[in-house]
DNA sequence: TAAAACTTTCAGTAATTACTGAAAATAAAA
DNA sequence: TTTTATTTTCAGTAATTACTGAAAGTTTTA
């Protein structure tokens, strides 16, 4: 299998699997471009490469960076801005997740918090705080768990340990 | 909050919150009223409560179903068929996750194992395949870890080692 | 300061996703 | 078996989401 042919299919993957859990096609599609690029890309390449506008590039690069996942570089007698991502996988992850939780984690727990003052009179408030209370306690600790895995499997002895029970 | 009010709007916050995970919003939302239901629910009582068709109620039940998060039962004197949800929050969890895993983890897994087979002659390979390599990694150890974690947080003595590192 | 190079914005529109509603299928009762 | 109750299916359509392309904005160069 060619390498650009490996790419392609790389960036479709990527791209369906972003989608499947809530992330913009487009953007993902452009993080697989710049995760297997050697060099930094300009607008106008990944315009080319993924056949896309120049706005939509434009848009899921800004937000891509706001994500913290890629960079702009500058190249020297190049007036043109350079897109470069962050390889570190495990960096990936967990800027994915700080993100994640920032927008969507905190909000959710805030909303759940507040549906506790349910009018207690009623019958059916008991199962429902139950059941609300429970959804508040297994997120926050599903949050502070993949926490946890990131900080122990960058932790030899605990990675070690982790190894064991598996 | 009486408590007709507060379900409302769990409904609405899961469905929404479903959604940006990529599940879809009506089925969350069916999730969630029956989730805070006591009792067993007929698609007529959904397709009132959510202001849904009979159409989308019935699809979106048969889905939780093969999820396994909602099951089917029967009403003596009735010739409907009712509905009630897993309400063990862990069971949920660990519901969701399993599904999830064999529908799109693995498939993933699958494909990025074949991009290896990338043509090592091309001097890009080599940085693609250590990103496929990685990713495949981290996607194999966070899905295992997950796992293993949750069950360290329920056992007194991995859950308080695991609270010295948070 | 003006022209050129490049980036950003956003109204209009395309693509995707999932719902509606009615007809067909199935199951239960008479 | 026929009638009635209920569930399932799916073509058409509505709702949502995100892209396009061109104009406006910004920065750099001369």
């Amino acid at each position: 299998m060619k390498f650009t042919e490996a790419q392609l299919e790389f960036i479709q993957l990527w791209g369906n699997f972003g989608s499947q859990w809530g992330i913009n096609k487009t953007m993902a599609q452009v993080h697989a471009l710049l995760l297997t690029s050697e060099d930094a890309l300009s607008t106008d390449d990944i315009m080319e490469s993924l056949a896309i506008s120049r706005g939509g590039a434009n848009v899921n690069l800004r937000e891509l960076m706001v994500w913290n996942l890629v960079y702009k570089t500058a190249k020297p007698g190049d007036r043109k801005e350079f897109f470069v991502a962050e390889k570190d996988i495990w960096e990936v992850a967990k800027r994915i997740t700080r993100e994640r939780q920032r927008r969507e984690i905190e909000p959710l727990m805030h909303h759940l918090n507040r549906l506790k003052n349910v009018d207690e009179a009623d019958p059916q408030s008991l199962n429902f705080v139950k059941t609300i209370t429970d959804i508040e306690r297994l997120v926050g600790r599903m949050n502070k768990t993949s926490d946890t895995v990131m900080k122990m499997e960058e932790n030899a002895f605990f990675g070690s340990i982790i190894r064991l029970l598996k």
